[in-house]
DNA sequence: TTGTAAGCGTTATCAC
DNA sequence: GTGATAACGCTTACAA
């Protein structure tokens, strides 16, 4: 931060005051032509640039969103972020990124963070492990415009940007039954994670819809990498009677399609593997995964676009809108 | 941006002086423990919380960094971000991003608005595009406190964070020879990016170093997956006269990996194939990929201790310093 | 121990 | 047309 020019120091070079400048450098209609163009020139040279700073106290408007996100990491979520800051980068917005690291306490502490900075509004992602949602309630309560995307919270009435995890997962599952599977594993998220819970209640309407039977025991609690590796000697036993697999998400899919690989099983003729995401890992798996794509760059465009046009129209009179993206699934190889 | 409560509220209601309430507040010894109590315990009850804005106009400071990077969704980028974002949570300072998308003229627009945005420092990686480093410069002659991390740029003096590119391209292709690889194609970077420059230098000092020829034919300009797909018929061309490849990075490696393979190569037995990254997609693919190893979160990390360390000596007298990490190189199937 | 007032850089409301 | 001045929320000499 270092000693910039302001207003101040023009007003003084050029024998005019403070609001004179300030005027001219805003095409106010007041204020003469020639004048204008004097201190517009002189601001020039010296380079003179707005304080932000000064300008967001001043105008109680930041033209900052904040983001809250839980792992930047993962490509669903650094895609999410790339269409975020592309749109809001043409709007005039900055964002201000702060990761949960899927722990509800730090992700308590950025959401106290962001507003202590006074983002004009917030995007927000769930972490794994929140289980109140107190915090937020009360921001938006008192008239904080918040989006929430993808790791959405029921209860908290707000905008919102998903996709249609129920029908993804059904999506996947009714693929399987369609290429003759009847025995269906599922490697589910935590079930108090709605995305998780969707795509569970996705897979056992498949199943019901085809009158096959619902086994508590072919939903496995598995969502990431290192899970299917601890699991590992319980899904062996497992797999003996299962001929395919609707995985909550891609890394988890391919970490089975590794170790199914290993034991000797054919995918897909053996066991079929479907997965959720279509990240670029997908298509670098042998077989190819078959999988549900999921708009990442399209939902962070979208999330910034709702929460704008709330910004726009402070008059607060739209109800809450959530956004559905439609599952697609993409059929490759393993499946 | 909601009707917050201030310290003159506090005042006001307290019956007090606004300067009481800000000394109160921050524990000054002047105040005594009695007013200290009450100002604090209402200020807790009425959920007072400091306008950061207000700070930073008024202490010159506003605990934000400002980060200017290529394209978020690549994983080396985005665990580089992790890492600052995670070091910088610790230490109390922001990250406001800004994606260049390997534009030259958005990351020129990025670093206007970052210092616009008055933020203590800035950490960038340049874009592919860049050629024009004279902003660069500008800010730093004017004391603005930046760090060049992995994309640097060596004609502006500043810290720096990086790795051994150089290094790194004379491991992976010295294991080449030493596996008995004597045509080796380079897949390179455009060669005015340092990093593919270092890279491709290290390639022909392991080829001198072993007496092998230097093959204008064999370094070609390839680092991209898609660049790929675009040179297939050309690669497929040369393949006939080599047995060792070594890729700028990961994607161009394992989509060469892809296409070799639909042509009937084998790999490692008939053409060996190293990358550099080491991101997660290299244990996807079959064979996995032997690759240099790249720590982007930890040297994220570096980059903000760098910067902090700066920010906190103000003093200026420290020199600027220069961060290497050596490589280390992965050895898996494919080489 | 507490209060007054200036100032951070800007804009907006008055005057003249 | 242009210039004082207050205000945004806060800190900090300097007074009291």
């Amino acid at each position: 931060m270092k000693n910039k020019v302001t207003i101040k120091d023009i007003a003084k070079a050029l024998g005019v005051s403070i609001s004179t400048v300030s005027r001219a450098l805003k095409d106010h209609p007041d204020i003469s032509e020639s004048t204008k163009t004097l201190i517009k020139n002189f601001a020039q040279e010296i380079n003179y640039r707005p304080n932000v700073l000064a300008l967001s106290l001043r105008q109680q408007k930041s033209h900052t969103i904040g983001l809250i996100i839980p792992e930047i990491v993962h490509h669903f979520f650094s895609s999410v972020i790339s269409g975020m800051e592309d749109l809001s980068y043409r709007e005039g917005y900055n964002i201000i990124i702060c990761q949960s690291t899927e722990n509800q306490f730090r992700e308590a502490a950025a959401l106290q963070t962001l507003i202590d900075h006074r983002v004009d509004g917030i995007l927000i992602s769930l972490s794994k492990s929140t289980q109140n949602f107190s915090q937020f309630k009360k921001a938006i309560e008192e008239g904080f415009p918040m989006v929430f995307f993808d790791r959405i919270c029921e209860s908290v009435e707000t905008d919102r940007v998903i996709m249609d995890d129920t029908e993804g997962g059904r999506l996947a599952t009714e693929y399987l039954i369609d290429k003759g599977c009847s025995n269906i594993l599922h490697l589910a998220a935590s079930s108090h994670l709605l995305i998780g819970r969707y795509r569970r209640d996705g897979y056992i309407q498949a199943l019901k819809d085809h009158h096959l039977p619902i086994k508590e025991e072919l939903i496995l609690k598995c969502d990431t990498q290192e899970e299917v590796l601890t699991l590992q000697n319980h899904l062996y036993e497992l797999l003996p009677q299962i001929d395919g697999v609707f995985a909550v998400n891609d890394s988890t899919a391919i970490a089975l399609i590794q170790i199914l690989k290993k034991k000797g099983y054919r995918i897909p003729q053996d066991i079929r593997v479907v997965g959720f995401g279509d990240g670029p890992n997908a298509t670098i798996v042998e077989p190819a995964l078959t999988t549900i794509e999921q708009k990442g760059y399209d939902m962070g465009r979208e999330s910034v676009r709702l929460l704008l046009q709330r910004l726009n129209n402070p008059s607060a009179s739209i109800s809450y809108q959530t956004r559905v993206f439609p599952p697609t699934l993409k059929i490759r190889e393993s499946a």
